[in-house]
DNA sequence: AACATGATTCGCT
DNA sequence: GCGAATCATGTTG
């Protein structure tokens, strides 16, 4: 992948980590995001343009919320800029607010997994199809609020990708345990040779 | 109108 | 760690 204008995307991704992102009276500190580079990104849902994604090519800073697998929902914060079509995919905080609607929301699960992976993190913050297009900034109960830690960040290739596999637009909180686990696609290509000989 | 495919998750080996 | 479930969305006919 390139490295030009998608650095924009990158470098939103990388300040997300830290921020706290609040949901319907449950806020979490975020733990794990990947950025998409839209038209330019393969692995984006901007790639091509359809209805479902045509949020992402507004104004930035608006929330971009879909359904995965049919089941549950993933969510995005808009970046732009508008002609680019970025986004930053949160996947992953540690529950620091309103921990008993996260575990009501959620179920019989351990703390540490109440808004590890997209899905769960959609869930544990009561996000419906409803909060999509809701602007991040205002407070309407749903948004980004301050950054109360400045993690060590890591890098790694994105989850469940097939094209871009390798692009490592994955970013997440050293040592945290609330980041979900690592799973390469299994149609992905091949990880490129690790080894020389 | 039918088919293929996931930006996933949970349960079992 | 691995594999199947499950259905909305996008793509093809």
């Amino acid at each position: 992948m390139g490295d030009l204008e998608e650095g924009g995307v990158v470098e939103r991704a990388r300040a997300l980590l830290g921020r706290t992102f609040t949901g319907h009276g449950v806020t979490v500190v975020l733990t794990e995001v990947e950025a998409y580079g839209g038209v330019e990104d393969p692995a984006s849902h901007a790639f091509t343009r359809t209805p479902r994604s045509e949020i992402m090519y507004g104004p930035p800073g608006r929330l971009y919320v879909y359904r995965s697998y049919g089941i549950h929902l993933c969510a995005n914060v808009v970046t732009g800029p508008t002609e680019l079509a970025a986004a930053v995919l949160l996947r992953a905080g540690r529950v620091v607010d309103g921990l008993g609607l996260a575990r009501s929301r959620r179920g019989d699960v351990d703390d540490v997994r109440l808004a590890r992976g997209p899905g769960n993190l959609a869930q544990a913050l009561g996000l419906t199809i409803a909060d999509l297009g809701t602007p991040v900034t205002t407070g309407s109960g749903v948004g980004l609020g301050e950054r109360v830690e400045t993690p060590e960040v890591v890098a790694g290739p994105r989850v469940g990708v097939t094209r871009a596999a390798d692009v490592p637009w994955r970013f997440w909180t050293a040592g945290d345990p609330t980041v979900s686990a690592y799973r390469r696609s299994p149609r992905a290509p091949r990880a490129t040779a690790r080894r020389p000989q």
